[in-house]
DNA sequence: GTGTTATTGCGAATCGTTCGCAATAAGCCT
DNA sequence: AGGCTTATTGCGAACGATTCGCAATAACAC
C-alpha cells in the first residue's frame, strides 16, 4: 500500500529522479511537464556525457512521442537551473551534457586526442590564485 | 627601379609578408595563389583574432573577387602548416584566426564573459607536469 | 611556351541548434 | 472535479558556420 506521508519514502527511484526534477522547476515557477521528465530521466540513467542527439535518441526510445525541439529546450533550462552540466569537447563536437555534480570543478580537453581530464582540488586552486593575481 | 638580386632586401613590407607565405608554400609543395596572398596579407596586418567572416569581408575589400571557401581553405592550410592559429572561445562563437606567434603557450577562456587570457610560462609548465604525473 | 595538376569559384549540402506559431496541457483557484 | 490562464509543446522552416562536388582556371616545373 503506498504510504501517506506527504513527503514519500525514497522506495522508486523514478519517483526519487522526478521529485528533484519536480522541485527545483516548481522553485523556479516553471512545470514539470512529460518531455521534461523523460528528458531528466534519460540523463540520470546515462553513464556519460551525452549529445542532444544520444539524449533525443534515448528519450525516444523511452516515449516515441519525444520531440527534438523539447530536448533542446529541456537542456538549456535544466543547464540555466543548474542542474545539469553543458560541456563543449572541441570544436568539430556537439555539446553534451551531463547531471550537475557537486565535485569536478573543470574539464581539460586534449585538442589533438580529444581526452578529457577532470580536475578539482590543487591545480584548480594553483590556477584560480593566478587568475586573480595576475590578471583579475 | 627593381633590385635585381634573387633575394629582395626587405624595403617593401607587403613583399616581405608574401615572401614569408611563399616560402613556407613551397617548402610544403603548395602553391602560392591570389587567395592565399590575400587571407595571408589579412591576418598579417589584423590587431586582433579574426572570424572567418571578417577575414572573408576584409579579403573582399583587398580584392573583391575573393571566395568564402577559399577563405575557409586557405585558413585550414594555413592552420596545418603552422603559419596561423586557431582559436574557439566560446560555444556559440565561430573560430577566429591569427598569426602564429610561438610564445603564447595557451587560452583560458571564462566561459561566463568571454574574456581571453594568454599564458605561458610557469602556470603552463605546472599544468603541464601534473598532466604528465596524474594523467599521462 | 606548354603540360600537369593543385587550386579556385560557384552553389548546393551538411549539421547542430534555434525560431515562430497555433495547439495542448500544467497547475492554480473555486 | 471543472475552468482558466499561460507555460510548454510539436511541427517545420530558418539559421549560421563550415564543407563538399565538380568543372574551369591558373601555378609552377620542364
Amino acid at each position: 500500500m503506498p504510504t501517506l506521508s506527504p513527503t514519500p519514502v525514497l522506495h522508486d527511484p523514478a519517483a526519487a529522479m522526478d521529485r528533484i526534477l519536480g522541485e527545483a522547476l516548481r522553485r523556479h515557477g516553471r512545470r514539470l511537464t512529460g518531455p521534461r521528465r523523460t528528458v531528466w530521466r534519460t540523463l540520470y540513467t546515462a553513464d556519460e556525457h551525452l549529445t542532444a542527439g544520444q539524449v533525443t535518441e534515448r528519450a525516444q526510445a523511452a516515449d516515441p512521442g519525444t520531440n527534438r525541439a523539447s530536448v533542446y529546450r529541456a537542456l538549456s533550462l535544466f543547464t540555466e537551473l543548474g542542474l545539469v552540466r553543458e560541456s563543449h569537447l572541441g570544436a568539430d563536437q556537439p555539446a553534451r551534457w551531463e547531471i550537475a555534480h557537486a565535485d569536478d570543478q573543470f574539464h581539460l580537453v586534449c585538442e589533438e586526442c580529444g581526452q578529457v581530464d577532470h580536475h578539482a582540488g590543487r591545480l584548480v586552486e594553483q590556477v584560480r590564485s593566478h587568475l586573480a593575481n595576475q590578471h583579475g
